[in-house]
DNA sequence: CTGAAAGCGCTAACAT
DNA sequence: ATGTTAGCGCTTTCAG
């Protein structure tokens, strides 16, 4: 029992070769004789070798692993992501190690050396906030490969693959105006993220643009998780003067402002419109159906895939900047409102 | 730019001391005078070094990293689970690796072998099958520290961490028996699954304690995913004398469910009674909400990995089942079904 | 209290 | 075509 894990050592032992030729025979590199290399390849099977991928690591300067820091795994459109992210790291031999930064910067900073420290070097980031970003700056400095997924930060060059927040946003609200409303609240979280930064300016230019006056009492801030999100939608529409369509930033936060809607006897599209920013499985579901600005969430991680081990394959380009359109879903949940 | 991180030599070089006495002041172990080992810290301070955990491990033997196996980080069972056990595995300052058997076994033996040549020592794994177990056989006898979630395989003794399931199915069965349904029917996914295998289990003991025989027509299988179970769910309701209420065993499978229904003009409860395992966010929002079969989620990573840590920590106990209980929550979708 | 030296398992430049 | 050897960065006896 307990057996050590036959090394490279005992394979060329069985072989009757060195250890070069072992491991030519093996990574088939170099001249190995037909035979001899026959002969190495049936004393590894034989010894059950594996190879220690931590000292080949070593050795070489890396480990063929991805390090993917999202905020939240829990949210569906970053467990999409990690999903396809997978898949395709696992085409390409790699594995995927997923860290999730909850949102705060100096978690995610941790998280980030603690894999350099790893020999890590292949980062896929969706970066919490946009100040501070040293971090990331040495990442490129060091040329470690780099893409950041749905959000960027300033000062830095380096492939990336986001949607469209700030138009997706502007398309919801101006929807919503088209519709007769005027006090349209906005359900979002943090501003230091940058999607969040984003649909809020999107919000406000659409606002502004159709002769409303921004008010920031119909702004609601909470932390991006459904029970949050509940307690924000309550705090926004337990006003005297309540807003008569809601934006929400993100398919959680949607989620938490219908059941809050439920909790208070709102209905929708009664008393309250709603459009959410992310669809979600159940927005056909509901009664009525949600409309919401859809993003193309299964061409994200694989773009970034894609622009990842184009990096790691030693091909250096001109950093690429991708930017995926969203659609305006139209579904159920926005009434025409009576003028006035 | 690009320049290497600093070592322990160039540390020990600029603090005027041997690589040993390096290590000894950074790793606080064996004696080191008081002021050397400021020196020491100093120097490693001014460096910026890091440590080399790769090369750490090659030298120790193991990696602090965690390796996880589930069926799918898209299922919110999984994702939140994988959330727990991150949020502790920091705590413990190891690192999660993340992977997606997909439900395969191949993929599952593929992935844990490259995650052991990585030296990891440190499995939670959701195993696909429970024959061809001799990959965590070998993880035992190789007295590799092992947990077992959300399913248990033949034969193999080792920490594990379930929930009830054949009682759960059973109680929303009885349930549904109790209402008067006679034709139950079952959306499950592959019965090589462990935990579909005890719901199909406590579907058919529930049945034929009522009094009912199982009948196959009833039952539709369907892979876990919102867009399969659709199909398996129109499928099952398209049939001549279709049932009239339905047992989902997971929480996507019952979203798919609700979908299928709205897409066939069938309402809840009036035509069709519904039931699901694990509860979702917005299974009381929907009209009517939907009564579930809860699990413990937030308890299960938790106790995953904690157990996981024990061993990790050189307890060596007795190996421990822990199977949480389930409760039926009563909401609306089901419906008393006039006799006959 | 500190240093010298071996070695974890592997690869690759160099030699034969 | 194959072997020898050095060394990736670290820890840990063993000497002193």
């Amino acid at each position: 029992m307990a057996q050590k894990p036959a090394t490279l050592k005992d394979v060329a032992a069985f072989a009757n070769v060195s250890r070069a030729t072992a491991a030519r025979a093996l990574n088939s590199y170099g001249y190995v004789g037909d035979e001899t290399a026959q002969r190495v390849r049936d004393a590894a099977e034989k010894l059950g070798y594996r190879g220690n991928r931590l000292a080949q690591a070593l050795r070489n300067g890396q480990l063929p692993i991805i390090g993917c820091i999202l905020g939240d795994i829990q949210n569906p459109f970053f467990a999409r992501i990690a999903h396809d992210i997978e898949v395709l790291a696992r085409g390409n031999r790699y594995n995927l190690i997923i860290g999730s930064s909850e949102e705060q910067l100096e978690q995610e900073v941790s998280l980030l050396a603690s894999l350099q420290s790893l020999s890590i070097r292949g980062f896929i980031v969706a970066p919490t906030s946009d100040e501070n970003n040293f971090h990331l700056r040495r990442l490129i400095e060091e040329n470690v490969p780099l893409v950041l997924i749905d959000r960027v930060v300033q000062g830095i060059e380096c492939d990336s693959v986001l949607v469209d927040n700030e138009g997706g946003a502007r398309k919801a609200i101006e929807y919503l105006i088209s519709m007769g409303h005027r006090r349209i609240g906005l359900l979002q979280d943090d501003t230091r993220i940058f999607t969040s930064r984003e649909r809020l300016s999107g919000y406000q230019h659409a606002l502004v643009a159709g002769g409303i006056t921004p008010d920031d009492r119909m702004i609601s801030v909470s932390q991006s998780t459904v029970e949050h999100a509940i307690d924000a939608t309550i705090r926004l529409f337990s006003q005297k003067v309540p807003p008569t369509a809601l934006f929400t930033v993100d398919s959680l936060m949607t989620q938490g402002a219908l059941l809050a809607f439920r909790a208070m006897g709102i209905s929708i599209p009664h008393d309250v419109s709603l459009v959410g920013f992310d669809d979600f499985n159940l927005a056909t579901f509901t009664d009525p159906q949600i409309t919401v600005v859809a993003q193309p969430v299964s061409e994200i991680g694989l773009a970034a895939a894609r622009l990842l081990f184009e990096k790691l394959s030693g091909q250096s380009r001109p950093s690429e900047q991708i930017r995926f359109e969203t659609r305006l879903l139209v579904r159920g949940s926005v009434s025409r409102r009576p003028e006035g």
